[in-house]
RNA sequence: GGCCCGUUCGUCUAUCGGCUAGGACGCCAGGUUUUCAUCCUGGUAAGAGGGGUUCGAUUCCCCUACGGGCUACCA
């Protein structure tokens, strides 16, 4: 019998986010596809921080990153803080790697320098526009632009010695069909013509994403490469910088993009904002403080199980998934191509089921994190209140709404519910009520002995409920009325008796 | 404008040439709960349009339309 032995490379995935603001939850998926990808086989999640452009870079916003992944449970196998023969992961300490690395590719001929200054390509662009034409500092234009291809020998040696600003572009080769392969979306080709020779390293000598990035990858042993389709039209560019360095090619995927609830635009502050919910996971303290997903009274849980939902589905029908369940059934190839309109309904579904397989511990500390209710009730009477009222929880923050009334006396009387309530005899409704608290010990066959009293007193058992429970409540809303009671006490039933009993009366009737 | 990617119920998706097009969310109806929700059962609803290829196209190819992305010394 033969049998087949798999060897697995070990996969090495990328999160490679630019710190340029809070993480939105677009980044998120691709964090998660990226994470789930790797867990799977056991492979590496690594976090390298991209800020090669220090003039876009927000203060706290890496910080956010690492705090927004691990709320959610991805925690990177290398990252900033990791130190190994792989990083710095911060492409800004790199910047070595980077001089070391464009030399190769001066060297070779495979990048020239550059002098024209943004000025000077800006009006290129602009004639060009004039003309209805694209301008493209490729094959065709660039021998009429300043740079070593243009320029004779020693010309360029004395403008680098003079220390003239220049940037290092790639030389895109002319006219050469370019095949790429994406997991997702298969082979496709593209002319190398169409390409323009892009700005390697920039004329202040920090590279730009496409060099860093390919770079990196390389260097860090990267396998896989899982980002979002708006590098798709790059993919061309990387594959020919792989072949100009002679290295290998990772494996490329292009995640489609996350869309607004409409299906118009990709997903946007407005399209949030219209929507009602927020872009990014936890809070974020910039500018302005803006709230997330978390502070929503989403768990991590309910918001990752949704993501991964968008443009991905498991093969067989199931419910609420975890992370490690999410990770077992993982298949980056069946992601699929189209984008994906964001629907909240649907994530607070989600939610609502994880909320469900939430411990009810862990639910007080996560109501409690959301400093909803300024009350102080004691931990262990809140857990059993929220273990009592979850089932009907989509969010941890509607909880406290959700069961107030076992702690707190009614604060006014719903109008409906009192016009539902016949007048007659209400007054010796409650005076049964008061006196068979007095009466009790056991508030266990309260709601009983109430219908038994009604019943010889000629009072329908709806009217002895729907009186109880809007003078607990508040309102004909709620759980069970017997477990209400039970829960608040004899004490309180007859408290919040007396008080309906003058309210009402003054009141409302 | 140019280039690239996409298009199945309202939404997320299944289908890898045989389809009475399946599931989930939402919505609607019924049941349970003498409340409201939860929960259960059922229902509603779809392959953009036009050409090919084929015995047969949602599935493969082309065109059009629509949507999206890119087109920076930003990522």
């Amino acid at each position: 019998m033969i049998k087949i032995i798999f060897i697995n490379i070990l996969r090495r995935v990328r999160f490679a986010p630019s710190p340029t603001g809070p993480l939105h939850i677009g980044g998120l998926r691709t964090a998660l596809f990226n994470y789930l990808f790797a867990k799977k086989t056991g492979g590496s999640f690594i976090l390298r921080i991209e800020d090669t452009d220090k003039k876009r870079e927000v203060a706290g916003a890496e910080k956010y990153i690492v705090d927004a992944l691990s709320w959610c449970g991805i925690f990177p196998d290398e990252s900033p803080a990791t130190k190994s023969a792989f990083g710095p992961y911060r492409q800004s300490e790199r910047n070595h790697i980077y001089s070391k690395e464009i030399k190769k590719l001066v060297e070779s001929g495979r990048a020239y320098y550059a002098f024209d200054s943004e000025e000077e390509l800006a009006s290129c662009r602009k004639e060009c526009e004039k003309r209805g034409e694209t301008f493209i500092y490729n094959y065709q234009s660039r021998l009429a632009l300043k740079n070593s291809l243009s320029m004779s020998k020693g010309e360029v040696a004395d403008l680098l010695k003079k220390g003239r600003r220049h940037v290092v572009r790639f030389l895109v080769p002319k006219d050469k069909n370019v095949k790429t392969v994406d997991i997702i979306r298969g082979e496709s080709n593209i002319n190398s013509s169409l390409l323009d020779d892009k700005i390697l390293m920039k004329a202040n000598g920090t590279p730009t994403y496409h060099f860093a990035n390919v770079v990196d990858d390389h260097l860090m042993k990267i396998t896989h490469v899982i980002r979002g389709e708006e590098w798709l039209p790059s993919l061309a560019l990387h594959f020919l910088l792989y072949e100009a360095f002679g290295w290998k090619k990772p494996s490329f995927a292009h995640l489609p993009l996350i869309l607004n609830p409409n299906g118009k635009g990709k997903l946007s502050k407005r399209g949030g904002e219209k929507g009602g919910f927020p872009l990014f996971p936890i809070r974020w303290e910039g500018e302005t403080s803006q709230k997330g997903f978390k502070e929503h009274g989403i768990l991590p849980a309910g918001l990752v199980n949704y993501l991964t939902t968008l443009g991905w589905s498991p093969k067989e029908d199931s419910e609420a998934l975890s992370l490690e369940e999410l990770t077992e059934m993982f298949q980056l190839k069946s992601v699929v191509s189209a984008g994906a309109n964001f629907d909240l309904e649907k994530l607070k579904w989600y939610n609502h089921k994880h909320i469900q397989e939430a411990s009810n511990e862990f639910l007080v500390d996560e109501l409690q994190a959301l400093n909803i209710s300024q009350q102080k009730i004691e931990r262990k009477r809140l857990t059993e209140a929220i273990g009592m009222v979850k089932e009907r929880a989509d969010t941890v923050s509607e909880l406290w709404g959700l069961l107030e009334y076992l702690f707190l006396d009614p604060k006014e009387y719903d109008e409906k519910s009192m016009k539902k309530i016949k007048k007659d005899g209400l007054n010796k409704i409650c005076s049964e009520i008061i006196s068979l608290c007095k009466n009790t010990d056991d508030p266990g066959g309260f709601i009983d002995s109430l219908k038994v009293w009604g019943g010889d007193n000629g009072f329908s058992t709806g009217q002895i409920m729907m009186t109880t429970r809007t003078i607990l409540v508040g309102g004909l809303i709620g759980i069970d009325l017997q477990k209400i009671i039970s829960f608040i006490g004899l004490e309180v039933v007859s408290k919040r008796t007396m008080v309906f009993s003058k309210k009402a009366y003054l009141t409302i009737f």
